[in-house]
DNA sequence: GTCCGGGTCT
DNA sequence: AGACCCGGAC
């Protein structure tokens, strides 16, 4: 789920905030969301929305239904432009890594006994040979420039739509989010109080096109009412405080953290991080050599020796990677440029693998 | 047509 | 572990 490419349409001006915390404690706030914001409780489902959608109906035709009602949505009572969904698709072959050609220099590997040092000597031509092939093709994260929409909001206004722009993105395309996210912004609802006086099945039907749209329009509106009651309107700005938004769980408060505030407190990992990471060998259980199984796991390990300064630019890199190249089923890896620094290189069968076994035997 | 990925909550 | 959703891979 590319997120860089939406919030890269958000970014916010040089005025940033620089003071830094503790990144440590996102589990502990997890732990103890409930205690820590109250107010979370209380918002808890106010409003039970039924949907059309309930009833069942084969995949196919249910697709074919959103789209139309999407196409039809004028008729609701908030006036609406459909954003062209089409004119954000997401275009494939774009995406690819065109040529073999995107082979950057490589870098010579001497065998280490220890594979710590390794990778310490290696992380940055790690890094340096993804950047390398990132450049050669078109991920979609790489589209920027794109400040226009975000940079006409007051900070404010911008954050509260890197906020909720984040909340919708997961499980999303990030240019189908970007629509949505326009909706909303058409309707003048990229404003918590405005958000509050929606009624929520309304909001949902905006959204639609997102995935989990039902839950994402109740926890919008649940954290839009925590912004205005508890933070002036504006979004909060902890991680900590973040995570205790239902609908925000770690790899969205560090994201928002970063684009929000400028102020990195973690690492945004997400599937491709984690994925890569371990492919990588950059990242352990605690105290063994295992590969991490959480992507938590991965952001404690990462933490412990990525350099900070790589903390918020890893994500992008690494999510545009693993669109392209290091893609979670058969990776190009005849196609990678650090092929030769990837302990995993070439070890996943291009043929569907052990799980395969997985299908049905309870 | 069927299945799977993906972040979060329960 | 299953639910939430959709699009895309198979």
């Amino acid at each position: 789920m590319p997120l860089a490419l939406l919030l890269s349409r958000i970014r916010l001006p040089p005025a940033a905030m620089a003071s830094t915390r503790s990144a440590s404690s996102a589990r502990l706030v997890r732990a103890s969301r409930a205690e820590a914001n109250p107010v979370v409780r209380e918002v808890k489902r106010e409003s039970s929305v039924s949907f059309d959608i309930s009833k069942p109906e084969s995949p196919s035709v249910k697709r074919k239904r959103v789209k139309r009602e999407l196409e039809e949505n004028g008729e609701h009572p908030v006036k609406q432009v459909v954003p062209d969904i089409e004119d954000f698709r997401y275009d494939k072959t774009k995406a690819l890594i065109s040529s073999s050609k995107a082979t950057p220099p490589l870098v010579k590997v001497e065998k280490k006994a220890r594979v710590s040092a390794v990778i310490k000597e290696n992380w940055e031509a790690v890094l340096r040979g993804i950047k390398n092939m990132r450049l050669s093709g078109q991920a979609p994260v790489d589209t920027k420039g794109c400040e226009k929409a975000g940079s006409l909001l007051p900070p404010k206004e911008r954050r509260f739509a890197v906020l909720i722009s984040t909340m919708m993105s997961s499980q999303t395309k990030d240019e189908v989010t970007h629509a949505a996210v326009e909706r909303l912004s058409e309707n003048g609802l990229l404003d918590p109080d405005a958000i509050v006086r929606t009624d929520e099945a309304m909001l949902a039907n905006l959204i639609k096109p997102v995935g989990f749209y039902q839950r994402k329009a109740q926890f919008i509106k649940e954290a839009s009412k925590i912004c205005l009651e508890r933070f002036g309107g504006d979004i909060p700005d902890s991680l900590n405080e973040l995570l205790a938004l239902r609908g925000v769980g770690p790899k969205m408060a560090h994201l928002v953290m970063s684009i929000a505030w400028k102020n990195t407190q973690g690492i945004c990992v997400d599937t491709h991080v984690h994925r890569i990471s371990n492919r990588l060998g950059w990242v352990f259980r605690e105290g063994t050599k295992q590969k991490t199984t959480t992507p938590e796991q991965t952001r404690i390990s990462l933490e412990k020796w990525l350099p900070k300064d790589e903390w918020e630019p890893i994500n992008p890199l690494l999510v545009g990677f693993g669109q392209t190249i290091c893609t979670p089923l058969r990776p190009k890896c005849d196609m990678c440029g650090i092929n030769n620094l990837c302990p995993s290189a070439f070890k996943e069968s291009s043929s569907p693998n052990p799980k395969q076994k997985k299908t049905r035997s309870p």
